[in-house]
RNA sequence: GGUCCCAUCGUCUAGAGGCCUAGGACGUGGCCCUCUCAAGGCUAAAACACGGGUUCGAUUCCCGUUGGGACCGCCA
C-alpha cells in the first residue's frame, strides 16, 4: 500500500515536556512503529511570546530519554511563516477567508456579553461583507466558516461525532502582525507534512470540525482522526502543576525509568487483557486503538512506583550500575574522582535491586556499601549494639577472621555453628551484625551484604562496633 | 450557559447479550515464607451511577436522568 502511516508529534514549547504530551507522543509513535510508518516531531511555536528555546530544548530532551525517536524533524513552524502567508493569501482570493478589522477590545466586550446573557460567544461575521479597509488598523484574517449543515468527524477512538456548522464561527487564521494561528498552521502542515492520522489529546476533539472546514475550504483530503481521553489528576481535572510532579525530566530526576513510565502511561486508557508490564517490542506489536478506552484516566503515583519498582527489579545489575553513578554522585554517596570498580557495584546493586522502586532510593541504600564509616541509627544502635550482643559480636568477629573465602556459604557455616553452640537463633546474631555493618535494621539478606563488603570491612565495622559498645576492647 | 466527550472496585482496567457467584493490577488488611526489609505465594474487603425500554435473557444494545470532564482566545 502507498499509503503509509504518517504520524506527527506537535507541543507547543510553552513548558516542559509534562507527562500528557509524552503519553501523546507514545501513541503517535507506537502507531508509527507499529505499521512501520513514518513519526514526525513537529514544534508549534507560532506563539512567539510564550515559546522558548529552552522549551524546544526540554521537549526534544525529554523525548530522547523516553527513547520516543522521530524519523523527521523537528521542524518548527516559525521556519514556515512564507507557506502558511501563502495559504491565507489563496483563502482571501478565493472568497474563503477574510480582512476582519474589529478591535480586540470590542470583541472581548462582545464576548463577555454573550458569555453573560448565556449565548454562545460567537464573532458575528460583521467584516465578511466589507468592501474597504480601514484606515490605520490592521486587519486580522478570517476564515469564512459555513453555517449551514453538519460536519462528521470519524474518530478511531471517540468513532461518529457530529457537530452544527452553526455553531462553529470564523476564527481567526492570521493575526494582525501577519503571523497565522494554530488552526490554520495545524492543517498546513498536517497536509504538507502527508500526515495520515492526527492523534492527539480530545481537548482538541471541539477544533477537530474547524480545521476539516480548512482541509475542504483548501481542497485537501481529510486526515484520519483520533483523540485520545485527557489524563486527570485525583481530583479528576486535568492534570496539572498543582497536582504535583508533571514533567518527564522531574521523574527522571526522581529516579525513574524511561521504560516504566511509558509502561505506566500506555495502560491509561489502553489495555491488552490483563497485561500489565510489556517489553517495548510487545507493546508495538500489540497495539491498536481498538483496545483504546474512551473515558479520562486519573494518574495514580502509586502505581507507577510500582511498576518502576518492577523494571528496576529485573533490570541487569551492570545497567543500573551505569544508570546510579549520577545519582550517586548527587547524593554525594561517592565523591568526585572516587574511583567505583563496576563489576563489584553490580554485585552490590544485586542485593538492593528487589528492594529498590526508584534509583534513587537504589543510591541512598547503597550508602553503606561505599562510604568509609556507616552511622548508627540511634534506636538501631540501641536495641543491638549494647551489652547483650557484645560477648557474640566479639567470638564472631574472631571465628570470621580467619576465614578468607568470604562467600556466603561460607559465611553462614560460622553462623551456624555459633547458633547452635549457644543455643541461638539467627536473629539475635544477625540483628546486631546489621547494625554494626550497615548502621540500621533494614538491609538484604546478612550474608549477602558481608560478601558484597568483603572481609576487610566487615572485619573493621565489627571491631568499630564492639569499641562502641566497649571502648575498652581490643 | 452552549457544544462535544465520557460513565465497571478508592485508582488503572478486562468484559464486544447468556462464559459474570463480574476477572486482573495498584493500594489497603490478614496469613505463609523469613536474619531485618523487600521480593514472592495465598487470602479478605472493595465496582457494573440511576430510571425506562429492546430481548427468553442485559455490565454489554437504545433512550432519558444524574454525575464528571474538555472546549468555547489575535493560546496551542
Amino acid at each position: 500500500m502507498s499509503d503509509n502511516v504518517r504520524v506527527r508529534f506537535a507541543p507547543s514549547p510553552t513548558g516542559f515536556l509534562h507527562i500528557g504530551g509524552a503519553r501523546t507522543a507514545l501513541f503517535n509513535w507506537l502507531y508509527a512503529r507499529h505499521g512501520g510508518g513514518t513519526f514526525i516531531l513537529r514544534i508549534e511555536d507560532t506563539d512567539r511570546t510564550r515559546s522558548t528555546g529552552e522549551y524546544i530544548e526540554a521537549i526534544v530532551e525529554g523525548m530522547k530519554w523516553l527513547g520516543l525517536d522521530w524519523d523527521e524533524g523537528p521542524f518548527r513552524q516559525t521556519d514556515r511563516f512564507d507557506v502558511y502567508r501563502s495559504y491565507a493569501e489563496k483563502l482571501v482570493r478565493e472568497g474563503k477567508a477574510y480582512y476582519c478589522y474589529c478591535s480586540s477590545e470590542e470583541l472581548e466586550t462582545r464576548r463577555k456579553e454573550a458569555l453573560a446573557r448565556g449565548r454562545l460567544p460567537k464573532y458575528d461575521g460583521r467584516c465578511r461583507t466589507l468592501k474597504k479597509p480601514v484606515p490605520g488598523v490592521s486587519p486580522v484574517v478570517r476564515f469564512m466558516m459555513p453555517q449551514e449543515g453538519h460536519t462528521v468527524i470519524d474518530d478511531l477512538i471517540k468513532g461518529k461525532v457530529v457537530f452544527e456548522n452553526g455553531q462553529l464561527d470564523d476564527l481567526i487564521i492570521v493575526r494582525s502582525d501577519g503571523t497565522p494561528t494554530y488552526n490554520l498552521t495545524v492543517v498546513v502542515d498536517d497536509v504538507d507534512m502527508g500526515i495520515t492520522h492526527v492523534i492527539r489529546g480530545d481537548d482538541h476533539l471541539n477544533n477537530t470540525p474547524k480545521q476539516v472546514q480548512i482541509y475542504r475550504a483548501l481542497g485537501y483530503k481529510v486526515p484520519g482522526f483520533a483523540h485520545l481521553p485527557m489524563i486527570l489528576g485525583a481530583d479528576r481535572t486535568r492534570l496539572s502543576k498543582r497536582h504535583g510532579a508533571t514533567s518527564v525530566t522531574a521523574y527522571r530526576e526522581m529516579g525513574y525509568l524511561p521504560e516504566a513510565l511509558l509502561n505506566y502511561l500506555v495502560r491509561l486508557g489502553w489495555s491488552y487483557g490483563d497485561q500489565e508490564i510489556f517489553s517495548e517490542e510487545e507493546l508495538i506489536r500489540y497495539f491498536s486503538f481498538d483496545n483504546v478506552g474512551k473515558a479520562a484516566a486519573v494518574f495514580n503515583p502509586e502505581k507507577l512506583l510500582w511498576l518502576n519498582g518492577q523494571y528496576i527489579m529485573r533490570m541487569a545489575p551492570e545497567r543500573l550500575a551505569d544508570l546510579v553513578m549520577p545519582f550517586l554522585m548527587l547524593e554525594k554517596v561517592v565523591s568526585e574522582g572516587q574511583a567505583i570498580d563496576k563489576a563489584w557495584l553490580s554485585r552490590a546493586i544485586a542485593t538492593l535491586q528487589e528492594r529498590s522502586r526508584t534509583l534513587l532510593e537504589l543510591a541512598h541504600s547503597l550508602n553503606y556499601y561505599i562510604v568509609e564509616d556507616v552511622e548508627y541509627e540511634e534506636k538501631a544502635r540501641a536495641k543491638f549494639l549494647n551489652g547483650k550482643s557484645l560477648a557474640l559480636l566479639s567470638e564472631l568477629r574472631d571465628e570470621l577472621d580467619p576465614i578468607t573465602d568470604f562467600s556466603a556459604a561460607e559465611l553462614e557455616k560460622v553462623f551456624s555453628g555459633m547458633m547452635e553452640k549457644h543455643g541461638i537463633k539467627l536473629g539475635s546474631l544477625a540483628q546486631p551484625v546489621r547494625v554494626a555493618l550497615t548502621g540500621g535494621t533494614v538491609s538484604p539478606g546478612i550474608f549477602e551484604v558481608m560478601e558484597v563488603m568483603g572481609r576487610e570491612k566487615t572485619l573493621t565495622r565489627l571491631d568499630r562496633a564492639i569499641r562502641s559498645i566497649d571502648p575498652g576492647a581490643v
